[in-house]
DNA sequence: TAGAAAATTTAGCACGTTCCAATTTTGGCG
DNA sequence: CGCCAAAATTGGAACGTGCTAAATTTTCTA
């Protein structure tokens, strides 16, 4: 069903001899109409448009006049067609409802503020299918780049057809398969520092909560863990590793089965601030005073880890930088043509706050 | 600078009539292309695109196939030079950093997975300058339609020419001067059953924290919280309605003024959530018992509302049946071409939970 | 003021698609 | 076997823009 594009704006004083034509006219205006009013042909119109120095000031002028008279607009679809550049952005991300994702989302987007580029948000919801689709339109609608936070199994083979000859940048996962840049947190060396601090203050049962074993990042923030057992001789032990969904339940529901165990827990490291948050509501409810009798340390560092009660420590991802960076990263590549994958490893920060419990006293104490 | 499209993905077993041109080829495959490999003309591949029942199965797999060797990719910008719809529907979103407009968004995109369209966010962050960089972006593109969060301080006048003779949706926020249809919460509703609870629970001191006066929505919660204490015969006090931006630290700010009054208040009503959290931690870090000593209701009943402690009363919007509907009745303008303005009403819900500290005793008690 | 050089403007094709009208193929039936 | 209608396929003209090469105007130089 075709439906009326246009509706001309009201348009006061126009020329006699334009008039007439332009009354006629359907659909929205063209470089040509711009070029009759302006008088001049539509390559001139086309070559201010491109903000060339060929054309004179006093034409520049006469044309930009005529196009907010006629309240043209740039038909980018017509522009691709000849070869220039589509100006968009994809960005592809996983789950929109975890606000570590929006913060990156958010990153991104300052990024291409100054820029030529405008991002182009859609959300998977950890569905590949969905990727697939996602991905697919956003080249058919000439995307000139990925910003990709890939969905949980997602099967790299096809998307490797879908993407062939663009550049992606791949956040936070890494697909294995996928030829294609990627920046990332230090997840392993950030779940090192936490467990480390924990141990610094004294905690000997220290849990890992949250995610699943199938996830990448995961593995890498436990690889910390373990890591940081090892260097204080603590043995690892499996029962203290408890998977979950990734959400606030997920943490809600670990509470139980970290104060069952035959030898509770007093202290964890958290997947991610969501599964932290909702762990330390369920020990809270439970009656345990988090920050002094149990410890906990999240992941991401959102916004709400500062609101909460007690305000969450937390291993600073810092989402916004990361989205930058990951945005500035593809802009570059476009500009320079160089598709050459590259990995860019963002720092992580340890900010300490009560709800692991640790005053400065004891942050300088011995450890163990 | 022109950047190397393509990159013709390693494509195995190609007919020897075919490999010569192929090879030459240059840029992405395009429907003549699939055209030649299939031995038909491009009008027959266009119909296959189109899903015409015109052409003969065995004449579609064959095109299917050459599709898929090729790795063709539409083209959506040359189709929609010729006329065609361009499938992709504009969200412009006034503050994606909060998580009611992103519970927004998810509706929004929710809505559209069935539908032809593609949902294509931006973040204006409440710049009205960005706000009309982002919508003219979106119409250079094709955009068939808007779902409108508009920012603080948007022109009317402005929005109007750039938005001519495309349907625009709404959400959240009335621009006066625009012409267009829009989905609103039941704010002055809402703000009304939340105030009277409070009042119901035996409260006389109730303050309205949040948001500046040039909001709109804003301005309706308050009528319904005067409208409440107006039936209840309060009289209302300028002094207890509090302005601070709509933020986390807005909130906090807020707690010393209610407490410093020189009659100070017993419960407060809050703009939104976030405003509602960042009230409750201040005074929480006051000393006083939230839900016991002194009762807060937000505003949205966003996904953490759930999970701070004490849990959150709020009157819930639902950001994401706020989103599709909107979404929903765009598509159905789209779909009829029928732009006349309509307003949708969304109802509201006051989901008690412990901080408004009211035990199903004091609900029923006399109100005053 | 002619002629050259510089500055400015323009004609026209190409891009990948859709749609219309026209053409070819198929199948049924006398 | 021929004819006709229906089914399937096709050629070609747009659509709005960018770019190249060429045309035109203006400015400068002698």
């Amino acid at each position: 069903m075709l439906v009326d594009w246009n509706v001309p704006s009201e348009l006061e004083s126009m020329s006699e001899d334009a008039s007439r034509e332009e009354a006629v006219r359907e659909g929205r205006a063209t470089i040509v109409d711009v070029a009759r009013r302006a008088g001049v042909s539509k390559s001139t119109v086309s070559l201010v448009l491109g903000g060339s120095a060929l054309v004179a000031e006093a034409t520049r002028e006469r044309v930009s006049d005529a196009m907010a008279e006629l309240g043209y607009i740039y038909h980018r679809g017509a522009a691709t067609l000849r070869g220039a550049r589509s100006g968009l952005l994809g960005m592809v991300i996983n789950d929109l409802s975890n606000p570590f994702y929006v913060e990156l989302a958010i990153g991104i987007e300052q990024a291409c503020q100054g820029g030529a580029y405008v991002p182009f948000v859609a959300n998977t919801a950890e569905n590949p299918v969905r990727q697939q689709q996602v991905i697919r339109s956003m080249r058919e609608h000439g995307a000139a780049g990925l910003v990709l936070a890939p969905a949980i199994g997602s099967s790299p083979g096809e998307l490797k057809a879908l993407v062939a000859g663009m550049p992606v940048v791949q956040v936070m996962r890494r697909l294995p398969g996928l030829k294609a840049s990627i920046v990332l947190p230090e997840n392993k060396e950030g779940a090192r520092k936490a467990t480390a601090h924990l141990i610094a203050a004294g905690h000997r049962r220290i849990a890992f909560v949250g995610g699943l074993t199938s996830m990448v990042v995961r593995d890498e923030r436990l690889a910390g863990y373990r890591l940081a057992l090892q260097d204080a001789e603590i043995p690892f032990e499996a029962s203290l590793v408890i998977e979950t969904m990734t959400n606030y339940s997920g943490g809600e529901g670990a509470a139980a089965q970290l104060l069952n165990l035959h030898e509770p827990a007093t202290a964890a490291l958290c997947y991610n601030d969501v599964v932290a948050i909702g762990l330390v509501r369920a020990l809270t409810e439970a009656g345990i005073s988090v920050g002094r009798d149990f410890a906990v340390i999240g992941f991401d560092d959102i916004e709400e880890a500062k609101h909460t009660l007690p305000a969450l420590t937390s291993v600073a991802v810092n989402g916004r930088s990361l989205g930058s960076r990951a945005a500035q990263l593809l802009m570059r590549q476009l500009a320079s043509g160089d598709f050459e994958p590259e990995t860019v490893l963002c720092p992580t920060t340890l900010v300490v706050r009560a709800s692991c419990g640790v005053s400065t006293i004891n942050q300088t104490g011995a450890p163990s």
